[in-house]
DNA sequence: AGTATCCGTAAGCAAACCTGAAGGGTCGCG
DNA sequence: CGCGACCCTTCAGGTTTGCTTACGGATACT
């Protein structure tokens, strides 16, 4: 019988793309990887793996392994899940990941409720962006993530995901406060905006992706002059007259700011959604931490201007 | 992460009953097995056993663990047989077991095919009670199975069998030649058996359990005074003028008996079929010994009387 | 009552696994 | 073009894991 812990390692590989990435995250030395998948070729009697320059490629026979594999370790997961659920109490742990502004705005107050609620319940909240977390409950390295959808931006896809939709939140240009300057103040919309500096997070994020979207349909390219995927920083950067950001409710939820708002084209609304793994989508655990997240954050957000 | 040859234990014990024979059936100590599942039992800390009696019983939580356990062995199977399937050559090793009468008059033939067009392929053959052989087969003791099933006689169901007919053959009534007395002579249906000996198959078989049905239907409970599951001794007590048996085709094609035969109420015909997993329905080993057996098997058995 | 069967625990032992070091190959950069 | 960085593999080693035997408690059958 195949052995699910090597055929693990294998679609590891599949989905990291190096040995070595496989190793360190599974907290393995490479050679044990390395004999092991050695192992698994030897028990299928078929070559899985090629060299392609200083790596390795996965052959047709490791792709159908890996195919079966996937499959396997998700109904691996969900008799777990099923299993523990039968227990009296949600209990266990759960590895949440979300992003800056909701970390910010609602997880302390999620967290209290749910150690008041479950207090055997374990959570581990890390702070990740988007993509990143989504990436990696894929990977099984996290159990729930929170995650945004920008309007018109296809959010990444990955298979066994169950997404839910959190909230919704207003996404406005911030400005400095009037006072700051003449051309900060004379800026009423989008399209005027495309001779000042702006604050915007690194390439390669959706909101990053979006907002410069927004910038040359409005008839620009915006000259970004600070770049942090600190979104507190943005909030400062524009507080203190020193550019302007887009700028989205969850992140003023705490605390007013000072901030000049305007309204974008078509006031679009940015979609936040709870994501975790089918297999495990009916543990308790993470009906617990969605449930709290439900209860702490408005269904629809709207703060006023 | 569970481990499945934990898992496996749970299921087989499921399937088996007692910790000892699952033991035996996996050549194991039971004291292994015993460890194993306490291991198991402490990984998911749900209390999986009971004690009853001396022997143990599943609790929910092992059934539904159970449930995910059949699954996954049976995907890991498939992926073995995927991933076997895209060798070069049919290869391996297929465990088959037929009942008697197939084993004597076409297996011969089937493996010297079989040999013949596929030398690496290692056919391991048994002969076994249908009813056992498909028992077996469920529990991946076997990998293909050729077995009978009566008319109006529920086969035994086993989830997860991918069942396909063989052929046909016609069932009928031995009595010893002529001139071997009387009693025998004056026989002429199957409703004037009623006060001969019979030799008949021991009871729990499909085999006894039909003709039985049949003589009460005809009026009679028969007296069985012979019996054995050897199909071959039937024959003989019939010809020596010992008594009268049920005869199927198959068991007349290697060399014709002396007997005298006399039709059943209907014509009633015995269907053979060939039985294995879906898991691994596909794999090349399986095709090959099945495109074996039909070759060498006429898909209707029709002999003269 | 006696016996056989079954499950659980303890201790010794063998196999499997992982680690670390060394080696060969490839890619990228100066 | 040479050097360093990176990656995979092999080999020898220590450690963990799992298996086996032996023993004891409990239960069913005769």
């Amino acid at each position: 019988m195949l052995e699910v812990r090597r055929l693990r390692l294998l679609a590891e590989l599949a989905a990291r793309g190096t040995l070595a990435e496989v190793a360190e995250a599974l907290h393995q030395s490479p050679s044990s990887v390395s004999q092991q998948l050695g192992q698994l070729e030897r028990e299928v009697g078929v070559p899985l793996l090629t060299k392609a320059g200083r790596r390795v490629q996965l052959t047709a026979a490791a792709e159908v392994l890996v195919e079966h594999t996937t499959e396997i370790l998700a109904r691996l997961e969900a008799a777990e899940a099923a299993v523990t659920a039968l227990g009296d109490e949600t209990a266990g742990t759960v590895r949440v990941a979300v992003f800056q502004s909701v970390a910010l705005a609602y997880m302390p107050q999620a967290l209290a409720d749910l150690t008041r609620r479950h207090p055997r319940l374990r959570v581990m909240l890390s702070q990740r962006a988007p993509e990143q977390a989504l990436h990696d409950l894929a990977l099984r390295e996290l159990d729930l993530v929170v995650a945004e959808h920008y309007p018109d931006h296809g959010a990444p896809h990955f298979d066994g995901l169950d997404r839910r939709p959190l909230t919704t939140d207003r996404l406005r240009l911030a400005l400095p406060p009037r006072g700051s300057g003449a051309i900060w103040d004379d800026i009423t919309s989008l399209a005027e905006a495309g001779c000042v500096p702006w604050a915007m997070e690194p390439p390669g994020t959706a909101s990053r992706h979006w907002i410069e979207e927004q910038c040359r349909r409005a008839g620009f390219e915006p000259e970004v002059r600070y770049e942090t995927d600190d979104v507190e920083a943005h909030v400062a950067l524009v507080e203190s007259g020193n550019a302007v950001a887009l700028l989205s409710d969850l992140m003023r939820v705490r605390h007013r700011t000072a901030v000049r708002l305007i309204e974008l084209p078509g006031s679009p609304r940015r979609t936040v959604f709870t994501a975790t793994r089918t297999a495990i989508a009916d543990s308790p655990g993470i009906i617990a931490c969605r449930a709290a997240l439900a209860r702490v954050v408005p269904a629809d957000l709207v703060l006023p201007t």
